[in-house]
DNA sequence: TGAAAAATATGAGTTTTCTCATATAAACCT
DNA sequence: AGGTTTATATGAGAAAACTCATATTTTTCA
């Protein structure tokens, strides 16, 4: 039932304390604020990390694919209130209650390691982004995307949601998206799709988010 | 010789493996894509941990006061290649050399927790300012840079590096400077430094990098 | 099924930020 | 001390990105 890359985790047996939980899509699985009491493996589905700004603005901060982990934050203390994570399509989730097992984890080399080794790659992934989209226009950072989110030649995603994760206006990502169109790059299909005429074209623009 | 807040951080006695080391000014205390072979605490000065694109530009990802941990991705196995860090004032520094106490670290539950909330922590501080740059202009994030970094009424930083720090250009900079000053929030004084002349409007417009 | 909400689409005008050119002053080296 | 590099400074024009307005289509859901 649970997964063995989870169970292996540990040092432990967790099956005893481990809660296995659906969400559906758009349902929150951590509601912004809240206090988190579980540290959750994400094992089906894809959600998104989001934090809404005094300004009324949303930021997306990250996708989690499956399988993923998070909670590790206020496993450690280090933040009281949880960012919202969001559900984009079915998720399911293994959830361990903090209050009964954080002792155990605290002394579990190898859970420990795990955990260490999980935050270093996702700060590297951070902050290889972060640099990315500092530096280049959003022409670079969109063929990279475009070329990492293609289905083979059919790109296919929501706008909306990748000009916030992109961190541009929607009006600005559907100006670029025109602007590769008229240069042939790109082939506004049907509706939401395109299709990429000049791969090589796109690879030269795009910028290497992973290169780190 | 070596401070108690990081001989605190192991359940063993690293001084037989510690070694002292210092820089001066500008010296590189990791060169770019090196192999790093040591965690390194700096307990003494200030640096900049900083990334070359193929770009030619350079991002400074982040200073690093004292005292404060790098090292922590090599000795994990999560990057093979450091970033480049360069002393900005003297620094002193302890290196513990990897190959040596590595196993010895991976045993240690009290460094491992130590090291996951550090982990933690910096992930946090980098997505708060990551989200806040992209949804604010240059004019609120410099505010809140004024007033963080500000001795007293008076302003006095590099130019340059706080463009860098900041992610934009020289020249925007320094317009956006000109822009205050015009608006009798800071007053231009002797060459480098400026006075801050209006606190209120300067901590309305600024945002708050810590608020997470 | 029908109304409301969300996503797509496009235009026009503005703000933000960048590039490049160029000049002067300060810091650094030997 | 004198030459080199680095930091400061400013102008002009262009590119990048944003806001707002508005229209159509698609999805959602009661």
């Amino acid at each position: 039932m649970i997964p063995s890359y989870v169970t292996n985790i540990f040092s432990f047996d967790i099956t005893p304390y481990a809660k296995w939980k659906e969400f559906r899509k758009n349902e929150l699985i951590c509601r912004e604020g809240d206090d988190l009491s579980d540290l959750v493996f994400l094992i089906k589905g894809n959600a998104k990390l989001f934090l809404t700004h005094e300004n009324g603005k949303v930021t997306i901060i990250d996708f989690f694919k499956s399988p993923t982990l998070f909670g590790e934050m206020e496993f450690m203390g280090a933040q009281k209130f949880t960012n919202g994570v969001i559900a984009l399509n079915k998720c399911v989730c293994i959830l361990l209650p903090l209050r009964e097992i954080s002792h155990l984890l605290r002394d579990d080399t190898k859970f420990l390691n795990y955990l260490c080794l999980f935050l270093c790659r996702k700060a590297l992934r951070n902050t290889s982004n972060y640099a990315t989209n500092q530096n280049y226009p959003l022409v670079n950072r969109l063929a990279n995307f475009i070329l990492l989110s293609a289905d083979g030649e059919i790109y296919n995603r929501k706008h909306t949601e990748v000009a916030e994760y992109l961190g541009v206006s929607y009006r600005h990502l559907l100006h670029v998206f025109a602007v590769l169109c008229e240069a042939d790059i790109l082939q506004h299909m049907d509706k939401k799709s395109y299709r990429i005429k000049d791969f090589s074209s796109l690879a030269t623009m795009a910028v290497n988010e992973n290169s780190l």
